[in-house]
DNA sequence: CCAGTGTATCGAATCGATTCGATTAGTCGC
DNA sequence: GCGACTAATCGAATCGATTCGATACACTGG
């Protein structure tokens, strides 16, 4: 019925009520006193033309404000909802926000070609999550168009508030509870190193290279335990790269078990600790009795069998909700805050001494 | 060192370079052809200045397009990052508009006071997901604003794309197998009825009363099959709501194992399956032996030991998937088709016989 | 040398609201 | 009856871009 015409503005609902667009403007945003009785004019002129509210975009071009906070996810947005950790933060996250904003932007880092999203996003906010490499040139981007903006787990300038945890310390005490129960050839099983997501064994120079930071973290506390201790990166944090990573440390090229084959294995997540005992029990080995494998999260890890993981937990939840709480904090004017978390080492039935 | 004074916008930049504004423009949007020294020019002012491209509100304002599309979800934004089957949806859907938008809008469906945010959201489109009772009220706001929508498994008006699925016919596919293998006393635990999620058995005044189409659909199904069984909903699709709502089908106000109690449960999620196994579980019942359970959704349910659930799998990626493909061809002029899709039975070890 | 063609740039209108200072109307006290 | 004060309403500027028709200029071919 009204598909033809053009939508109604506040200019056309206020000549409709006889007022001024002012007045009209006033009567939906409700920050001055209006007299009933032309409110109810407006209201009536503004149901008759089918007028739906003011236009958020001419709104948000006056205002300043969109009412919508991004949040920057590493690679593939589909990804985040694969992984229970980021979902665990975004819960925490909209939980904080939910009070002050309309909405949560899920942007992508930056996809090859093209500009990035972030770069176009009517946004008020920013929440990095800084997992993957490319992070750096969406912080850059951010910056200059001078938002406020919340780091998690990534490398942040000064002056940024960061929402850390003990990646370090908390990957070095796992991996100090697996030599004291008696390893001495223990492998790692790392997250991505780069953006490129390259699979295969650690070495110094693709270290060298690497972009991010959390993996690189987590691998120096193991290192510091076992520090020469050998290691293969999986392509993603997902159940079937772990296995495919593990297959690669655990069997020769022609497939036979390794003679060398380490005992333990230290996975930088759940899921790829779970994709190492999938693997380990396709080869025959029984965990924890043939191979001890842990991992790093605390989440309930699916797939397990009857198995409980052994694993340091970490506050995903806790960490979402506190960047939403700075950037809060932000939004209002005041200055946003670093916050630090630490794991929680978890023990569970998925380690044990070596074989004798 | 900038942080004084008002950001640059394109005017200033067109002055430092001393071009018009409208070249300014084209420079950043690349749709007219500039000389290449021009190009230059301008964009060395920009650095100067310290520009970081189009202020997207006012950018937004004169296209009239924003590039993102909003996904109102029921209840609390954090649920959906807690249902397998909402993050399978969005992961389709962020791969399907990937290529069409700059990202994705979190939307609640109505906080209870206040104004929806949907109705002062800047997206060009919505996508609905129709699993909460609120939604109509949503709906309703999204065709005032006069913007392209897809509703994914709820009521919508006619001329609106949906996404559909065969609840009806797929609840009453795994009733009739669970019949089959000779239950006669069988219970139903559904999913909420309406969006005050009241916890209790089902009763003709409660389905008159509900508003969620999901559950009603697969109770429909369910009744097909077992026309006077008894049923309770649980509070949301969680293990836990799961467990709370078994024990007040198995036992009775002192504790005590009711002698009437159902052989078999069948569960409007496979969330709510893995409570009721757990609840069994802790009252010695044995799955299957002494209790059947069956689910529905085909998630790879978490929590089950090393039991594989007997449930009826949807394609819940496709079905985002098929959502956001919609959403792409409203956005380019066509217009929206609905899609249906069927759930297939998939066999599992918590389903058998009853005990003699 | 001029009409004709094509390319690069410019001016000005426009998108749809918000907001602040100014104006008008109405009330109260004395 | 009048000045002072308050509450409601109005006018006009403004937010920061985009876009289209007009203009200026250089070059080609006859």
């Amino acid at each position: 019925m009204s598909s033809t015409a053009r939508r109604a503005t506040i200019a056309d609902v206020a000549r409709e009520a006889g007022v001024s667009t002012s007045t009209a403007s006033v009567v939906f945003s409700g920050k001055v006193n209006v007299a009933d009785a032309t409110r109810e004019r407006v209201l009536a002129a503004a149901a008759a033309l089918g007028y739906a509210g003011p236009d958020p975009r001419a709104a948000s071009l006056r205002t300043g404000r969109s009412g919508i906070v991004g949040i920057v996810l590493g690679g593939e947005l589909r990804h985040a909802f694969l992984d229970p950790v980021t979902t665990a933060m975004m819960d925490g996250l909209s939980d904080a926000l939910a009070s002050i904003s309309t909405g949560i932007l899920l942007l992508r880092d930056d996809p090859e070609g093209e500009q990035a999203p972030i770069a176009e996003a009517p946004v008020d906010a920013v929440v990095l999550i800084g997992c993957s490499g490319r992070t750096r040139a969406a912080l850059e981007t951010v910056r200059q168009r001078g938002l406020p903006v919340v780091v998690i787990e990534g490398e942040a300038g000064k002056g940024i508030p960061q929402i850390t945890l003990d990646n370090r310390e908390a990957s070095a005490g796992i991996a100090r509870y697996v030599r004291e129960l008696g390893h001495t050839r223990v492998a790692t099983l790392t997250l991505p190193l780069d953006a490129g997501r390259e699979v295969g064994p650690i070495t110094p120079e693709r270290i060298a290279a690497a972009t991010v930071d959390v993996t690189l973290d987590r691998l120096a506390g193991f290192r510091e335990v076992f520090p020469d201790a050998a290691g293969v990166t999986a392509a993603a944090s997902l159940v079937d790269e772990g296995m495919i990573a593990t297959r690669a440390l655990l069997v020769d090229a022609d497939g036979a078990l390794r003679a060398d084959r380490p005992t333990a294995i230290v996975a930088q997540s759940d899921l790829l600790a779970v994709g190492a005992i999938r693997a380990a029990e396709e080869l025959d080995l029984r965990v924890p009795e043939d191979l001890t494998v842990v991992g790093f999260d605390g989440i309930n890890a699916d797939g397990l069998g009857s198995l409980k993981l052994t694993t340091v937990a970490q506050p995903a939840v806790a960490k979402g909700r506190a960047a939403g709480e700075q950037v809060a904090r932000m939004l209002s004017g005041a200055d946003g805050q670093s916050v630090h978390f630490t794991c929680t080492f978890r023990e569970g039935e998925t380690a044990a001494p070596p074989a004798s």
